[in-house]
RNA sequence: GGGGGCGUAGCUCAGUUGGUUAGAGCGCCGGCCUGUCACGCCGGAGGUCGCGGGUUCGAGUCCCGUCGCUCCCGCCA
């Protein structure tokens, strides 16, 4: 960091002193991180956001700042002047960047006192989610929030240098409008001077930033905040942030090598070790057949092989009627490992939470024959033919799933990835990144009975319209570590195709013109060719700062039920608001009270 | 909407088959301590066992309900 300007309480930040300041005298700012009072001498480790400073207090030659220190507690914020001196041999801190050095305080003020911290500002002890939410001003001065801050400004800052110097325009668009169907739920904003009218959050800015290139934009990018409605998980939140980008004239090549090198300069500044690119690019049906995921990881093997050649005459009915009826039989290699009964049904009970209706398990013996339960009901021709299709040797676990081909697939995908926890396989520190393309453009849905866009209802479609289930989309994901960081597409610049598109959909004439009117009247006034990605921040900086949860990059973030505890939103509001706005509640908000954002409040009142 | 886990001191947790006055470490407060760095030593305070109901002579412990946190399925790119 660059020195601070020089002021009444600072000139110096604690983390940056080092042995060549040694005589200087400096003074400096921040929160008293820890005390030590030997009753003689006082040491206080003093933190700002550069790090922490070891300050000395001699009672004999500082006696009334050491009468001060004596009175000092955590989180009391001060500034100190004094001489930076080399520590003594032996007295060295190698656990501290300043370490070799140490402050002897001259002079000292109390800045403001602090009440007693509900958990330490450490990293020592694990503290409640709930709790460090409630008290996020404390949580982030903690020097692993401080870096996952720090991570995620370095991300933003190297994608806006690389778009910058690129000839992106960074562009807003905006946040109260009408809905952008991206399938998920809206949240809703009532206008007071429209009554019974909503604006809605975008989920998105796609429509917003297909228009920019209609009208001539070029090139746009923008770090969006997004909004959806719909359940929480540890990587999704009900507001997020996406790296939003658009580019006119292009095909998916350009689209796609842009984002590469943005995304190579986003790795290297965070010093992410990803190989450079291009990256491999695998297609959709390929990512589903060897790793039964539209977003593989890659990391490790055990990829699923199909073995429904190997068992085309088997008489065992469970392979033999899936396989009648269109289905497939595909498994894969867990390798020699000790899995005892207990786990194999813990591993059946995890495909079936995919709809899988078993799991077949095997275990390779040294003369080629199986131990497993359908041993039994294969020829030793069957044994032997899928033994080898799946590359298995003496002590293999062999696991295969009969089903459906999306079903199968997705068991098998999900049982890898558990495979991968339960054994570590992925090996440390490594990180792979692809792309995956050639989606499929749309997919039927069974439930609903109708054709649903598989990335969305804007994407170029390939092939024929007459058969919709084959046609592909123009699509691209990546991929990192198996979590989809990026989606996009080259879009529809036809109106006529657009129009097709939403013929497949289900939605007609007269609903498009409704919803997406907009639109399709500014199609019919010349648009480009474009295409363009968007990337979910909060992910990518989740990923490269190594944290489980996006809410560990998000300063401010909400619990899984939508809530932030912090400042009690959501809340209620008076009957004057909503009479304003037109609006009657169906029933009373439940207590204040009961909710997260009140319920654990256990320093309050408390002060020093 | 469904399933799993969790809820005991400020924090992190233990608490046996239901049994007297609910414990530990850390933190906090007080005392001692001049080279510590998660300082050390001595002493002390601190509890609506999430909330409500039930069973029982007796409930932190068993049952029912409920609230909250969290992970997952559904949902959601």
């Amino acid at each position: 960091m660059r020195p601070p300007r020089p002021n009444r309480y600072r000139d110096a930040w604690c983390g940056e002193l080092r042995a060549g300041d040694e005589g200087s005298t400096v003074r400096v700012a921040g929160w008293v991180h820890r005390r030590r009072d030997h009753g003689g001498l006082i040491f206080i480790d003093l933190r700002d956001r550069s790090g922490l400073l070891q300050l000395v207090f001699h009672p004999e030659t500082a006696a009334e700042a050491h009468a001060l220190a004596e009175r000092l507690r955590s989180e009391h914020v001060v500034s100190a002047s004094g001489r930076v001196v080399r520590r003594e041999e032996g007295n060295v801190n190698p656990k501290l960047a300043t370490g070799e050095i140490e402050l002897e305080v001259v002079e000292v003020e109390t800045l403001a006192e602090a009440a007693t911290p509900p958990f330490p500002v450490d990293e020592e002890s694990p503290v409640d989610e709930l709790l460090r939410l409630r008290h996020r001003v404390i949580d982030l001065r903690r020097a692993s929030m401080q870096h996952a801050m720090v991570v995620r400004h370095t991300v933003n800052r190297a994608l806006r240098d690389y778009l910058n110097a690129h000839d992106f325009l960074e562009m807003e668009t905006p946040v109260m409008t009408r809905s952008t169907p991206e399938g998920a739920r809206d949240f809703l904003v009532p206008s007071r001077m429209n009554p019974g009218h909503f604006y809605a959050l975008p989920q998105s800015p796609q429509l917003f930033k297909q228009m920019l290139m209609m009208a001539g934009y070029e090139r746009y990018y923008q770090i969006a905040r997004c909004f959806r409605d719909e359940d929480l998980r540890a990587d999704r939140q009900p507001e997020f942030t996406q790296l939003d980008l658009e580019m006119s004239f292009v095909d998916g090549d350009d689209v796609i090598e842009v984002n590469e090198a943005m995304m190579a300069r986003v790795f290297e500044a965070t010093a992410f070790p990803v190989g450079p690119p291009p990256w491999p690019r695998m297609s959709y049906d390929e990512a589903m057949a060897r790793y039964g995921s539209d977003r593989p990881d890659v990391r490790f093997g055990l990829e699923i092989e199909d073995l429904g050649e190997a068992l085309a005459g088997s008489e065992f009915k469970v392979f033999s009627g899936t396989l009648a009826s269109g289905g497939v039989v595909r498994g894969l290699n867990a390798n020699a490992r000790e899995v005892p009964r207990k786990d194999l049904d813990a591993l059946t009970e995890h495909v079936r939470r995919y709809g899988a209706g078993g799991l077949v398990w095997a275990f390779v013996l040294e003369d080629g024959t199986w131990r497993s339960p359908i041993a039994k009901f294969l020829t030793e021709e069957e044994i032997g033919a899928v033994t080898a299709r799946l590359g298995g040797r003496a002590g293999d676990l062999l696991l295969i799933v009969a089903d459906n081909q999306k079903v199968a697939a997705t068991a098998l995908g999900e049982l890898r990835l558990e495979l991968s926890r339960r054994f570590e396989l992925v090996p440390a520190g490594r990180h792979e990144v692809l792309w995956v393309v050639d989606f499929p453009a749309f997919e039927y849905n069974e439930g609903e009975r109708r054709w649903d866009a598989v990335h969305h209802p804007f994407t170029t479609p390939t092939g024929d319209f007459s058969d919709p289930g084959a046609m592909r989309a123009r699509a691209y994901d990546m991929i990192l570590d198996g979590t989809e960081i990026g989606g996009g597409s080259i879009r529809i610049h036809r109106s006529e195709v657009q129009r097709e598109v939403f013929r497949v959909l289900g939605i007609s004439e007269q609903e498009g013109e409704e919803r997406f009117g907009f639109l399709l009247e500014a199609l019919r006034y010349g648009a480009p060719p474009h295409g363009g990605i968007a990337f979910g921040l909060d992910r990518v900086a989740a990923i490269i700062a190594g944290r489980d949860s996006i809410r560990d990059v998000i300063a401010f973030p909400k619990t899984a039920s939508g809530a932030d505890p912090l400042t009690g939103a959501p809340a209620p509001v008076d009957a004057g608001q909503l009479a304003e706005l037109g609006l009657r509640l169906a029933a009373p908000p439940r207590a204040g009270e009961e909710l997260g954002a009140r319920v654990v409040a256990p320093s309050e009142g408390k002060s020093p």
